[in-house]
DNA sequence: ATCTTAACCATGATATCCCATGAAGACCCA
DNA sequence: TGGGTCTTCATGGGATATCATGGTTAAGAT
């Protein structure tokens, strides 16, 4: 498996450690030796990914000319703001307070798997932002029926 | 590690000195004899960095063709005001108080990673300061994978 | 001699390592 | 197919090392 997928709702102990899904450390494959967490930019919720593609992000900043505001942005936004966690013997990350408690994750935590990169949501929000998102991919007529059909036209594999 | 990541809030005792997080002193690696920090252009903060970096931002701006006022400030600024601290036997240096008091730093420092280099802060200013990127980078609708995304059209790699 | 600065030593808190347990699922063999 | 075993994994606790921080002593400067 090379993608994280699907959700596991795991749970803190008083030392603040959570095991990590055992599918996204396998799914991590070579560079598992731990993982790399930050505040997402546009959830109440933690983005977590490989440090391989932490560095494959800071090339992608390097390579692209962005405006210096938005170069600096991201540098404080995100390096400053990102933890490197590695794994003790049993798979577990001991996940900063602070961290936690900025998006309101307590005793529990949902890993939810977004192919390249996962994210970290207190439990109960997570079902309140997944209804959210599934009505408006219904607002917007969104199946994924169709995009394979859009896909396809192009490509001549699909899935 | 090989980059400045995360942030930590450490104090300075009664005789100046303050801890170097120790995952910062593990990424300078070989040149671990201390810090070079100088005041930042942009932030009311202090920059820091690996000597080895200073020198090699001197090479960089050697190499393109500067405006000789913009050169004679870069040298002025950055390297009149720079100031090279060695690590004591545990691994913390001895803010000067000059420096310090520029930017508003008191009794607690901030070190924040950003990936080749860190900056010091006041802490309390910090979190004002993150606190304006965020909403800065919602109000420009950034995405990292957007970014990334953006990136890999250049290359030919993808992911 | 006194003040300042740097090396050395001490301590508490925190995080890391190592081992134990229990539950759930996979697998095997009648 | 049903029962049983074996493995994988999440979770818990105790021991140990790391680290930030404070103090003390020695050395050098004024």
């Amino acid at each position: 498996m090379a993608v994280f997928l699907s959700n596991f709702v795991n749970k803190i102990d008083k030392k603040g450690r959570v095991s990590v899904p055992a599918s996204f450390r396998a799914a991590l494959g070579s560079d598992a030796s731990g993982i790399v967490v930050f505040r997402s930019l546009q959830h109440e919720a933690l983005d977590g990914c490989s440090i391989g593609h932490l560095e494959l992000l800071s090339q992608s900043l390097e390579k692209q000319d962005l405006a210096p505001d938005v170069y600096e942005l991201i540098e404080t936004t995100i390096f400053g703001g990102s933890v490197q966690l590695p794994f003790d013997g049993e798979g577990r990350i001991s996940l900063p307070s602070s961290l936690a408690s900025s998006v309101g994750i307590e005793e529990e935590v949902a890993f939810v798997g977004r192919r390249k990169t996962f994210q970290l949501w207190n439990p109960k929000k997570l079902v309140a932002h997944d209804a959210a998102s599934r009505s408006a991919a219904r607002a917007k007529d969104i199946s994924l029926s169709k995009i394979i059909a859009a896909a396809s036209k192009f490509e001549n594999g699909g899935f």
